[in-house]
DNA sequence: TATGAAATGCAATAGTC
DNA sequence: GACTATTGCATTTCATA
């Protein structure tokens, strides 16, 4: 195991499911369901921060809404060895939302939001540095 | 448009991103950085839940801290028509945390946490009465 | 639709078991 | 590691523009 092992017992988990539904959920609220006092809960929330089993407190955002119109996942077929080069692209460009080193079919997944068709072509022009893709557009976000 | 537009000013935007880095930032924070006042912020975080471009606050959990330790991508192809059917397993099946349909390659994306490959597996029998399917195993997430 | 002041109520801290 | 009580402060509400 990379990191020491963290003990999450079922109150742990009951902490995180509250706050996976809401994250501004009331230390008092969440306190009396999992039948705790306020500063303990908060305690255990500060430790599981730290211990990094809670990443960050985010919002989910409806994309559709916004102008990221174009939802869609990238597979990525590397045509060289230049993994260091397409992680640093990876990192540092916006529209990719998250990306996985892949077994199966590709070496890369990406998923990717973009505003429009220039946005991704940009994006698709600078992949193809490093491989050939298969491009998956979300039609409907089921869920 | 399904929707009646919505219209977003920079300010918005703004209060987006800063619940986007932690949804958890206070009223007074957040009013500073755009130039309002405390109960002005909070109405646009309202109205912003109302009308659903924030779906909801929640925390990003490291999988990989929990027992979730299967973190895959199914690309589906539908083999009937059952469309209805396969998307109410979607909704119900909770190792599926992601479900987009898609055009390209595959009718189907879904993004999957599961404990084991008992509980991998027991998906991909569910699945299988609906279509073929590739499975793309997570070896490491990049971002 | 925003502001500013007042009131409510939550969260953080300290002290204790 | 958790509880209680107190203090301080954020949020909410209301009145005003």
């Amino acid at each position: 195991m990379n990191d020491k092992t963290i003990n999450l017992d079922s109150t742990d988990i009951q902490i995180i499911d509250c706050l996976k539904m809401n994250s501004r959920m009331q230390l008092k609220d969440i306190s009396e369901l999992v039948h705790l006092s306020a500063p303990a809960v908060a305690a255990r929330i500060d430790k599981l921060e730290s211990t990094g089993v809670i990443k960050h407190f985010t919002i989910e955002i409806d994309e559709s809404k916004l102008n990221n119109s174009i939802q869609c996942f990238i597979i990525l077929f590397m045509k060289n060895l230049d993994h260091l080069g397409l992680q640093k692209l990876i990192k540092s460009h916006y529209t990719i939302k998250e990306a996985h080193k892949i077994s199966g079919h590709g070496c890369y997944l990406l998923k990717v939001h973009a505003k429009n068709q220039e946005e991704l072509n940009a994006l698709l022009d600078q992949l193809s540095l490093y491989g050939t893709y298969q491009l998956n557009i979300s039609i409907s976000k089921i869920k």
